[in-house]
DNA sequence: AAGTGGTCTAGACCACTCT
DNA sequence: GAGTGGTCTAGACCACTTG
């Protein structure tokens, strides 16, 4: 039986380069576990061999992979798999006056299980009525609330959060996806509007009911690519701050 | 003589890689005007035995100078450089129910010469009480006056801008820069906040002041990397929406 | 010193675009 | 068919990291 490491060389799919199959072969593996994120791959002489092709184009394949941003390299150590976004900063969006990187105070104020409404449904990407978690956070900066969030989780996946006590979940809430359910973030997309607090968002942040607000809607993904949340922050409208390059 | 088309083959400075050292070579040919924004440059292969480089080194340079947005290669037509933005499009920002790129009737409201401010100065990276052209400008869709811009340009640049009769300005600004002043505009920096509009920029967006508005401040640079626009655009917040995607 | 990713070369062939 | 950029190969050497 021929046990050799070298697979069948990939045969890429007709108007598919090769590196771009070699990277889809890749990606796959990624996504099984073979190798969990945050640990290395093989040389990229190894992959090259084993895949059978040549070491360019496998690194081409790499580069692939590594502008989606599914894995990093790094001169003379090796490549990785990134693990999920340590944290996609919400504060990014703000400016209160916080040192850098600093991590806001977390607190949640309500959990509970419930069904996804027909717009929650659509968003996360499950079949409406199906069951999810609903949180509410508030995240403050020197004891001053600063960000309100509701956020919607899906159930089977994210059963070992009803139980879990609130004191256990920690001011980053990815990480802790990540250690708690196994799940890890690794897209994210922020959309960013507009509107008025209701009178009880502006209480819990301290401002007035009417006071304008930023609000930003994070759809996150997981390798797979499934939706793995859905969180609609609500931040002072005048501390709101972002930049744009274009080209 | 030699008369050879072969350049020296590039020296590399220390630390720096050969292609890297290419693609600056070539980005100096290009702000040089050797080859002007929209024609198309000599091939790879003429490009590297110019250079004394490998063809797949001149390749990691074209690379380079692409991701950069300086340069665009078409696949069997050749390597062009890029024009100027045909237009950074403010409306992506707001959703007016405009049709897709649709693009707004804009009218010029005030034109006059004055000096810079400290502010003014700074953000267009001129010395203070330097010349420049302040310009407002509403912009509308389907007759309903949508967007109010302030607009701050260097002087001696835009000189031919201070006389032309304003009915010969166009609904796009960057492109008219380019055609009156020959001001390429090759990237721009837009930054997001929130505020309320005052009595008199309420009244040319037909709101009430006070009304919570976008403001958006846009630094534009030409290709030699000099700030040639300050705009800054306000629009109704209730109409504000953008989409950024993190990994 | 050994192992990793990064750079560079020289040459072959493929896919697209235009005449 | 001629010219362009895109892919692929095989091999050499460089630069960074770690034991």
């Amino acid at each position: 039986m021929d046990k050799v490491v070298t697979r069948k060389p990939v045969e890429p799919d007709p108007g598919q380069s090769r590196y771009a199959a070699v990277a889809e072969a890749l990606r796959q593996r990624i996504v099984n576990g073979e190798w969990p994120p945050g640990t290395g791959m093989p040389s990229e002489t190894s992959l090259a061999s084993d895949h059978g092709v040549a070491l360019g184009t496998l690194r081409q394949a790499l580069t692939l992979l590594s502008k989606q941003g599914l894995i990093e390299r790094r001169h003379g150590k090796g490549t990785f798999v990134r693990s999920g976004l340590a944290g996609a900063p919400m504060l990014r969006f703000f400016r209160f006056g916080a040192g850098d990187g600093e991590v806001p105070e977390s607190r949640i104020l309500t959990r509970k299980a419930a069904v996804a409404s027909p717009d929650v449904a659509r968003r996360l990407g499950v079949a409406r009525g199906e069951p999810v978690l609903r949180l509410q956070r508030l995240r403050s900066l020197a004891g001053q609330p600063r960000l309100l969030e509701d956020i919607w989780l899906p159930l089977p996946v994210f059963d070992a959060l009803v139980d879990v006590p609130l004191a256990d979940i920690g001011n980053l809430l990815y990480p802790f996806f990540e250690a708690t359910c196994g799940v890890a973030v690794a897209r994210a997309t922020d959309e960013i509007g507009f509107a008025m607090l209701s009178a009880a968002q502006a209480k819990a942040l301290d401002l007035q009911a009417g006071h304008p607000c930023a609000v930003v809607t994070r759809q996150a993904y997981d390798l797979a690519g499934r939706c793995v949340e859905l969180r609609i922050t609500h931040g002072d409208a005048f501390a709101f701050h972002y930049s744009v390059t274009i080209t």
